[in-house]
DNA sequence: GGCCTTGTTTTTTA
DNA sequence: ATAAAAAACAAGGC
């Protein structure tokens, strides 16, 4: 479940605790982590020095010298932590990069669902989902006539059309519930059906509630922490996901919950009505 | 042990 | 041919 905003602290959390570090050792527990050959991979990063840790998205992109870039993707319960070298390794750990600092970097992930791939620095941009990405979820990049143009051209149900990562970065199933009920839209809305004010209203609240999640650190559902094992603070600010038969906040309204596009998804009957208008 | 979870990719449908 | 919907997939927790 790690979010644009959850991604962005573990991105500045290895900033931290990895940037200018030397590789001096790799132990990889769970091959399938690995979209390389397991061997390639450790010899071509044994050595090596962490530059940076860049973020695109929900990718984590791991600079290294030698024109390397590993992608990382957390998927649902991916994490990232260090602790001093000899430590008992969980059994979750699945792979574990020995720094020259006397400290492992271990990648932790219970689900197994995350993925890491090293490929050539300038080529990253050619694998998976990132070949496809839309803007980052910024007053910058993420333009109101860039999003009035896709939203018209798509018969897509807007929720569906948010997680869809081409059409902008960094949303998931969680800040999508939230900013579809603080903008008062139904899930099930036809993308193509929003008018002028709401597309400006979602695109505001999109930025803005992913800005603010980042400043809290991100939000912390089942097992998320950041790459000091610390928790993010943003739960406490939901009200959308998670919170179905609660009273919504705006109304009073117990907030159902029902499956858009395969996802549980969380709203309020009363204030997000579903209105067939063109 | 069937079902739930989510992000992404693949397959099927319209 | 295209877009969208549906299904598949990853695997462990309960």
């Amino acid at each position: 479940m790690p979010e644009m905003p959850e991604v962005e602290t573990v991105r500045r959390g290895l900033m931290k605790i990895a940037a200018g570090r030397k590789i001096v050792g790799i132990d990889v527990h769970y091959g399938k982590t690995i979209e390389n050959d397991v061997e390639e991979f450790r010899q071509a990063l044994i050595g090596q020095t962490i530059k940076r840790i860049d973020r695109r998205g929900k990718y984590l992109l791991f600079r290294f010298t030698n024109d390397l870039t590993m992608i990382s993707h957390l998927r649902m319960e991916g994490k990232y932590f260090n602790q001093k070298t000899g430590s008992p390794i969980d059994k979750h750990t699945h792979v574990v990069f020995h720094l020259d600092d006397g400290t492992d970097l271990c990648y932790h992930d219970t689900r197994k669902f995350g993925r890491m791939h090293l490929v050539k620095t300038g080529t990253e941009m050619e694998y998976g989902g990132l070949r496809t990405i839309g803007p980052e979820p910024t007053e910058r990049d993420f333009k109101l006539d860039y999003f009035e143009r896709i939203l018209g051209k798509s018969r897509s149900k807007i929720k569906p059309f948010l997680l869809n990562q081409s059409h902008v970065a960094g949303l998931g199933n969680i800040y999508c519930d939230e900013v579809l009920w603080q903008t008062k839209i139904n899930p099930e809305q036809p993308a193509n059906t929003l008018t002028h004010k709401q597309a400006a209203a979602l695109r505001k609240n999109i930025i803005h509630e992913i800005a603010v999640a980042t400043k809290y650190k991100g939000t912390t559902v089942h097992t998320f922490t950041n790459a000091f094992g610390n928790a993010g603070a943003f739960q406490e600010k939901l009200v959308a996901y998670g919170h179905v038969g609660d009273r919504c906040p705006r109304c009073g309204t117990k907030m159902v919950k029902i499956k858009v596009a395969e996802r549980g998804t969380t709203f309020c009957p009363h204030c997000q009505p579903l209105v067939e208008k063109k």
